[in-house]
DNA sequence: TGTTAGCACTCAAATGTTTGGAGTGCTAAC
DNA sequence: GTTAGCACTCCAAACATTTGAGTGCTAACA
């Protein structure tokens, strides 16, 4: 059954009063704060009838009515409807959050912590962002050298700029011409590849090529692989998550004590990363993939950087959270991402110059 | 005025019940659970000097008796010397923990979280162990390289296999001879070098062999400098946060949410770090260096790896908590540490050879 | 037929009241 | 110096009472 546009106007507004207020609310309230001029009497008509439907529910008899998940869902299907028209309407979406700092910045993680906090405080909910998903990384540069006697350090840099070193042991020094030898293999076979990209053909060329240094070059390729590869390695970072503290339906001990624990175990927050890797994703109480948010909402939103990596941004907080504002908040990072990256201020060398006459 | 010994020993019940129960302790208590076979009466008359002298006080009139910071300071102080006493008798002490796990450990940061983690799950109190302070490390090896037509990058290994890179901006490829001769150079030059002791002499020697390149070479010891000698940057590895909440005098919103936003902002931690390095700390209450643990009982003690690197180790529980187990389980991490981190396992690599035939 | 006024009813939350018991301090006797 | 005994305090739990927001239902109205 559809709701009528009458209903849809209480069930919205029910909804709008109980994100400000967090009380259930009431036939009188919205009879005023409606511009239906209606009497309390006939929304509670309407109101027994959204109750049946499964839009609200009541805390218990002679309470007023709080909305279901369902009720949720439509409100925020229904507002996000909005927001695309909305975008195709205007040309770009003004951004009122205010400016970042990217300060200090020389690494792709502190950047992305930064956000993370800095979404933190303009929302009030907890946030979390991922690194990059390095499967999807190319190899920009490999770096072998020797550190002492018994080890290798293997350096890679991934596009992006991020970094991954290995410890790999060795039982002696290997002769430094070796080393350049096999860094020109490693950097000539396997520069701009990413890891689905190094396959059987081009390994077993790059250890006939390194001839009895072939065991090396095998323990090589599985460092790089478990450096770059490793899924379970995937940088998160949060922030904010002592704000659940303002909102009493996740403050008592039993739930702040879940919910914390999940933040300091950043690995738990892997499976909000999704699966197809696209757009806006908002997770409504029980929908929510990670366990111990069922009684919260999680907004996820995939960013893409200047070069085309993906990462996840998420927002958490209560059901009865600003959907409005969080969405255009994760909009707006997902958007300062897209484009800030591509210039990455390397400011802690102030020089004009490098090393170039 | 010094205690007596009765009024000691009934000062000692009084605090161990409490620790036990959390509930303020009365005389009646007292007299069945120690062995001094006094009436309650008796205790009651010496409760009260011991009120009065500080010790202990009543958290209302018709209550029992709770330790005051005073109170918990002799205790613990009294157990510091038993413990040293103990201590000199047997020759090590039993290590009742159980084993650690170190497995996958291959950087000292992962072995740290996880003895972060093993703290915490053992003690049921929230924990941190900051990385090694760098200051002292000694540079081992320092590996430049050019990335791409804007960007060198600059491994350094330091001592105890921490690895840190810089990106340092250039505006042009620079001839890999002069790479080459830079490498030595730097090499040369700060291998086995502390931060402290790289001195104006050395820096000027240095950019003056450096010749026309000795702008990039004082940018690169900026970067240097800025990558081991940024304390800000000392990693700090926490774990257990959420046990606070086992504990309703922390439980409550406004602590918890105290408490947590600081293991949130680590760096916030970092005055738990001593300025005297040595020794094992224990704070009660206001004692404590952080503000946001007025209310609770921090221990610290400084671990000492094999080869000198020193660092610190903090539990942070309440004010009852047990001081005996507490002490006795980050003894036992100092000590893991003292012998662990001599051989890391690399075990990120099986083969047995290692590219030497 | 949809809307509304009115009324009886419900129930959580706030407030007040009672009671029990753990604990104290003091005094007098041993 | 120690102890038994007693009056006193005061928290906490249990229970009772009040209040008011909110409901559902019915009957009347447009």
């Amino acid at each position: 059954m559809e709701l009528d546009e009458r209903k849809m106007k209480i069930l919205k507004a029910i909804i709008k009063n109980y994100l400000e207020t967090g009380e259930p609310v009431g036939s009188r309230t919205i009879s005023k704060y409606t511009d239906l001029n209606l009497s309390s009497a006939t929304i509670r008509n309407e109101m027994a009838d959204l109750e049946e439907l499964g839009y609200i529910l009541q805390p218990h008899t002679s309470a007023g009515r709080i909305p279901s998940d369902k009720g949720y869902r439509l409100y925020v299907d229904d507002m996000m409807h909005e927001k695309e028209k909305e975008l195709k309407e205007k040309e770009t979406e003004v951004d009122e959050m205010k400016e970042f700092l990217i300060e200090k910045v020389d690494r792709v993680e502190t950047l992305l912590q930064s956000m993370a906090k800095t979404l933190a405080t303009n929302t009030n909910y907890a946030t979390m962002i991922t690194g990059p998903q390095i499967q999807q990384h190319k190899i920009k540069f490999i770096q072998l050298s020797q550190v002492d006697e018994e080890k290798l350090l293997c350096v890679m840099v991934l596009e992006g700029n991020i970094i991954k070193n290995k410890i790999i042991p060795v039982e002696d020094y290997i002769d430094s011409e070796i080393l350049l030898k096999l860094n020109i293999l490693l950097n000539s076979s396997l520069n701009g590849l990413s890891i689905e990209d190094i396959n059987l053909g081009i390994i077993s060329k790059m250890t006939m090529q390194a001839g009895n240094h072939s065991e090396l070059v095998r323990n090589i390729l599985d460092a790089v692989a478990e450096a770059i590869g490793n899924e379970e390695n995937m940088p998160i970072y949060t922030s904010g998550a002592t704000n659940i503290f303002k909102y009493p339906e996740l403050s008592d001990s039993e739930n702040a004590s879940r919910l914390i624990s999940t933040f300091e175990e950043k690995q738990l927050l892997t499976s909000l990363v999704p699966v197809h890797n696209e757009g806006i994703q908002v997770y409504i109480g029980d929908e929510t993939p990670v366990n111990t948010m069922k009684d919260c909402s999680v907004i996820t939103a995939t960013y893409e950087l200047e070069d085309g990596l993906k990462g996840t941004i998420g927002i958490i907080g209560p059901k009865r959270m600003d959907y409005e504002k969080a969405l255009e908040a994760i909009t707006s990072v997902k958007e300062k991402l897209k484009s800030v990256y591509h210039t990455p201020k390397e400011n802690h060398v102030r020089g004009e110059d490098s090393g170039k006459e």
